[in-house]
DNA sequence: CTGTTAGCGCCTTCAG
DNA sequence: CTGAAGGCGCTAACAG
């Protein structure tokens, strides 16, 4: 394999000219920076990541970190991020952080510390005080995806809006009994993504005057939304809308709606969150978040950073849209 | 942040001991490693990756290179990876080729070439001559999980062999008008993965003596499988089974059969292959192939070659099974 | 078992 | 604009 002084010796200069020519920083004549391109092209030579990253302490790469690799949401977040960033010459070095705490601590306490990022992207991690001081011991920049985070840059979706952007959109149709199908966190817990879009729905029902605000728990699956649809619809007084706060939950909830045979939008109005592709499949209305979007800001963000920019300290704002399928509709009973 | 020569003079032993105690590399007293331990761990050192693979030669990172990210297979077949690696230490770094061609050279020849990466892992990927060759050049153990190439030691599916039981079952419940729904490449391009299942049906269907071998092309989605289904059962003479060559493409069938108000299987059977978790709620007949565990059985292929084991020359075999879920029956009428 | 001593391959002042 | 030279932080002989 071609080092830099063969490319050196080919070109006719020096490896410190070779370095300049290669990476663009420092100058170079163009004649002189023609003769080194040829030199490295034709001898094949790539400049060695460890060598080159000890001396100047760049990596040209970026870590991301993610909670599950197999869920349609973080699948497509990181996609964004990779075209982003592999479009400027960026590797990504992924962290997969399991529910284990041991194996969590490793991540954070070594693997991410081996400086081999320059950057670090979390998506949709919830970040305790620990792992947020790790990460910004690492020095460089930093952006999660994720619910609002004080300790660190964050790009986060106002959840607390969606929330009441999904219940609005029901109470507005004349909704009145309507289950939230969410995660089952305390919701004093306050600032997660599940919580706020929890509060969010309580609040517009509060504000509406509507004093029943029904909530089933469910794990952010298919089958846990279709478990929970059918626990709520089974009730007596059963709901005449369910919002669950991911699409996968609301698929699984049309499957439990179908399953008991209730027609939806007639008998059940169903919304979900994400803008998952299969939703259209099912004709499933629900408040749109844009996941590659978010992959994509996120590595934009990193990548200003990386340039120089000021770190955008606090929170920048990601969008979300309603997006009506059909799955909800006015209620056709009381 | 701390170096090996604080730790050193914390431990009150020369650097070389550290690195040794620190990776299990060279005789160290049980007292004097503990020592050392000791101190790393105070001090919270970590050794730099860039210094250590620069000495070394080693990195502790495997490369995998994916054609997609946000696709079902793709994702599931990396959480298995991930999972395999991590638990190793090591680290992954995901490349991910475009179908740009300009992008994928940059991959292959500048990416892959920077000596980040211990080995190589690719998933789906039809390599051509150059590729394969860039890989091997890369002088790292490879595995590719995919159909067979005689280029690099691969992990494969007897596809062959999953067209064929596919095909066999339906033929085997009595149907005789099926239609394959698969990629659209010429069938003597031979050994990819989906030309292999579509000659298994043909192959099948020939040695039962029906001449009639359908065939409409999909993309893999379940969009592209919701309209190759479409056109299929438009057919006056329409087929009573449909064999996709994915999971994702069964689903669309599955939707399209209902659009058309068919119900599945009275009115035609449909059978994927992938095992992808979805076809649970569609009660979706599969060939599963495991994708999470090939990812598992590529990361300890690799691991054990950097362990000094042999490398596997040419093929490994990877399991798969038909899953009856009920969307294949006896035809109902002929 | 442990310390000394060269590099690993490249980048980056510092002169010229 | 270009070359010379000293590291970057760690590992791997080689002695002892």
């Amino acid at each position: 394999m071609a080092g830099i002084d063969d490319v050196a010796r080919a070109a006719g200069v020096s490896t410190a000219t070779v370095s300049r020519a290669l990476s663009g920083r420092g100058p170079v004549s163009v004649a002189t920076r023609d003769r080194v391109l040829a030199a490295a092209e034709s001898l094949g030579y790539v400049v060695s990541a460890s060598a080159s990253s000890l001396a100047s302490g760049r990596t040209r790469a970026v870590g991301v970190v993610v909670p599950f690799l197999d869920r349609w949401f973080f699948s497509t977040v990181l996609a964004g991020i990779s075209d982003a960033l592999v479009r400027k010459g960026y590797d990504i070095t992924l962290y997969s952080v399991s529910a284990d705490p041991a194996e969590r601590r490793r991540v954070f306490d070594d693997h991410l510390r081996r400086r081999r990022i320059d950057a670090v992207i979390t998506i949709a991690l919830e970040l305790d005080a620990e792992e947020s001081a790790s990460l910004n011991g690492l020095d460089v920049p930093i952006v999660a995806i994720a619910g609002p985070n004080p300790l660190v840059t964050t790009l986060t979706v106002d959840d607390l809006a969606v929330g009441r952007l999904a219940t609005t959109h029901l109470l507005g149709l004349g909704h009145r009994r309507i289950t939230h199908i969410g995660a089952d966190a305390a919701i004093d817990a306050g600032s997660t993504v599940p919580a706020l879009r929890r509060r969010g729905f309580e609040q517009v029902l509060a504000e509406a005057g509507v004093t029943d605000a029904r909530f089933e728990p469910a794990d952010f699956t298919i089958e846990g939304g279709s478990a929970a649809a059918a626990r709520a619809l089974a009730a007596p007084d059963a709901p005449t809308a369910l919002f669950a706060a991911s699409d996968e939950m609301a698929i699984g909830a049309i499957l439990a709606a179908r399953d008991r045979g209730l027609r939806v939008p007639h008998d059940v109005s169903i919304i979900g969150v994400d803008g998952h592709e299969l939703g259209r499949w099912f004709g499933l209305t629900t408040v749109d978040q844009f996941a590659r979007g978010q992959g994509e800001r996120a590595a934009h963000a990193v990548l200003a950073e990386l340039d120089g920019a000021e770190p955008a300290r606090g929170r920048g704002t990601l969008p979300f849209e309603l997006v009506d399928r059909g799955s909800t509709a006015a209620p056709s009973r009381r």
